[in-house]
DNA sequence: CACACATATTTGCCTTGACAAATATATTTT
DNA sequence: AAAATATATTTGTCAAGGCAAATATGTGTG
């Protein structure tokens, strides 16, 4: 299966690349997970269920934003999402131009059974690491994050 | 104006969010600067000359495997890197069906000037960690990884 | 109001990368 | 050695996402 000379030798791998890695490795747990229970959903998908889960109903843009994702992809989702029948394209009540997306009581289900995935995957990704060091993978991430956003 | 209510308030990002948005950034980043420079590349072609160039000539499929890239995605990043004169497709002394990949002394010049660019990105990408927070970090990612590839 | 300009969404085009099939060559089994 | 199997590379096909143009609507300025 795996005689992949780098699976213990990724030690000197520079930022960038150990990134992408691990990121890798989470989208294909959470897909097979997804998968796992017999949903088909990709990454992406997953987490504009989560934000409008999260967040309530929004315009595409900003969801497109917050979940940094272009805008033309975007519609190209909510199109997927919304044939399936987990979300609704509704009208902006004060802007015409704008949408306002908001999941459906099926996605709201579906919601309900993704975040035991998400919540295993991560727990799974992180069970070497303790409480502590779990605080501050993530706060150096976003030290990181913020550092790379105002760079000056 | 912005008026995103996520701007500052990734701090609930799950790890996996996280891990995406700081690595766009960091291909962003390093992408800004090879442009800055007049040089047209992007990153995984700045990825598979840092490998060649750190290990010296190897097989299409071992680097394709080092720098986690599809095998049919690499026959065509080597064929342009190939027609731009970066990189020469050699025969392998024992193996007939394989390729020795390496770098031509372009390639060797290009990536002396990108050697730069990776080193400033990744410095003020870390800037506000101090250096054990660094090998924190590192040690962190690689310890998820790890996670992540050995579940059970 | 008329105009320029900004924003929300959609669509078209293009590149990238994943997956699978094809081809060529090696390795192992019988 | 013939057959089965494994590996290296290439190619075809497809979906995802980035970018730019198109469209519709909103906002600000003279």
């Amino acid at each position: 299966m795996n005689n992949d000379p780098l699976a213990h030798s990724s030690s000197r791998e520079s930022l960038g690349v150990l990134l992408g890695l691990v990121r890798t490795e989470i989208v294909r747990a959470m897909e097979a997970e997804i998968a796992a229970k017999g949903l088909e959903l990709r990454f992406t998908q997953f987490l504009i269920l989560k934000r409008l889960a999260k967040l309530g109903p929004m315009g595409a843009t900003e969801l497109a934003r917050s979940v940094e994702l272009d805008g033309g992809a975007m519609t190209r989702q909510l199109d997927q999402l919304e044939s399936r029948g987990y979300l609704r394209r509704c009208p902006h009540e004060q802007d015409r131009r704008a949408l306002r997306i908001e999941l459906t009581a099926e996605g709201d289900a579906l919601w309900q059974q993704l975040t035991n995935c998400n919540e295993r995957v991560l727990k799974a990704a992180q069970r070497s690491l303790n409480a502590t060091e779990r605080k501050h993978l993530h706060d150096y991430l976003e030290r990181v994050l913020h550092a790379l956003r105002n760079k000056n």
